[in-house]
DNA sequence: TTGACATGTGTACACCGTACACCTACCCTC
DNA sequence: GAGGGTAGGTGTACGGTGTACACATGTCAA
């Protein structure tokens, strides 16, 4: 007569987390919550899953699985874009991803795969492995579709007399603060918690990938030259 | 014959913070750790600070106080540069920093300075409000000196001949990883867990300089276009 | 039918942050 | 000097966390 819920699985389990952490919030999930959720008693949980770091972990990796194929083609630069915004649009559904990705500490295969195609996407592009590498640290967390927002505001009174004084108080301490702050006013959604606005983040890649590109046009300088130089110290021999 | 002990201060209590985070690691920074290393008793500590999230503002503010003035002149890439290498450096000394600084939700007056510093580089050097907007999104967490290394490495086995057949595997399941992993093996210290080694952040500053540097340009292009097309259009009047 | 094994339970432990009432010792004022 | 207000420190307690360990149960294979 008890038989009522289904049985645990692990993929139940993760599934039940996402679900859980998208409606309340990452802070909301805890195993004792996840497994009042489910009906079940906390330790019922460790049967499917080692803990919570590799509840986590499998959290990640399943939003992972989401994820469209990979962009064909040998242009790094519109592949690597495509990829990354594709990435962001699957996270962008669950508030709590990058926060959690930024606390993961191992790297599952998934994970593994992930960042493997897009050295590869480089690769086929034209960079050398060691280019490769300083490519993927300069991507950093953005690889993943977003960037830690490092805006934070302070707590503003709510009394309006009070308020009207630290807006005054700003105006002279921190000019370019508000000088900014009225001047993107219209934009919405700019105050996102998780991951900035999508213009802002098309802003930042795009301009980083500018400097890849330099870098790029670089090292194929260098090595049409370093090749000429072979030639020129080869051929009296 | 019980007055051995100094009395408690923010200060003290916030040195005392940094201390026991530089030594023993954030995790081990708890209001009842710190409190036993202070001689006291944990609810001692909330007479001078008002909770946990307060003690990390105050540990991040205490940091910053440590930056030495901001370099003058207005060319606006070497002032940024300096001013974000010499943050990396007063930084680097706290391991805790990065995250600490990640999970802060209310800007204290002195993060709001610094910020404010940076900004004012920007519209000194020609970048309009909403560029500068732009440019401090896409610095990010990178305006703090340091980004999050997602750079997770999978648990190696023990022993050494599945630790062979793991690397076996991954050489045909990651190949980019590998070569690449490989291509870069003489560098030591690259595997710092909150920071970044120094060749590679700067790296990824300069590669996103190069590309705010092309943003500038085109909007002095843009300014110049529409000064020309008003000109244009107001003579004939 | 029986036993093995996967699944779920119950209890317990060591932590965490912090609310609240209290005590104590100092300094300022009369 | 006496008195009192107040800042600093204490003790206790509550609700929360992750999870170790022993135990019960239910399901499938032999």
């Amino acid at each position: 007569m008890s038989t009522e819920r289904p049985r645990l699985t692990r993929d139940r389990v993760l599934a039940a987390a996402i679900a859980l952490a998208d409606s309340s919030g990452i802070d909301a999930l805890s195993m004792r919550s996840l497994a009042a959720d489910q009906g079940v008693v906390p330790m019922a949980l460790y049967k499917h899953v080692a803990g919570k770091q590799e509840l986590l972990d499998g959290m990640v990796d399943a939003v992972l699985t989401g994820l469209p194929p990979l962009p064909g083609g040998s242009e790094w630069r519109p592949r690597l874009r495509e990829r990354i915004l594709a990435t962001r649009a699957t996270l962008l559904a669950h508030p709590w991803a990058p926060s959690v990705i930024e606390t993961r500490t191992h790297a599952s295969p998934i994970v593994l795969t992930y960042m493997d195609e897009l050295m590869g996407i480089f690769r086929t592009g034209g960079f050398s492995a060691e280019l490769t590498h300083l490519a993927m640290h300069a991507l950093g967390i953005r690889m993943w579709g977003f960037t830690r927002e490092v805006f934070p505001t302070p707590a503003t009174p709510a009394d309006p007399e009070q308020r009207a004084a630290m807006l005054a108080q700003f105006q002279t301490q921190f000019p370019h603060i508000v000088e900014i702050a009225t001047a993107t006013a219209g934009h919405p959604g700019s105050e996102t918690a998780g991951c900035d606005a999508q213009v802002e983040f098309e802003f930042s890649l795009d301009a980083l990938l500018d400097g890849l590109a330099l870098r790029l046009a670089e090292q194929k300088a260098s090595a049409a030259n370093s090749a000429r130089g072979r030639q020129r110290s080869a051929s009296p021999r």
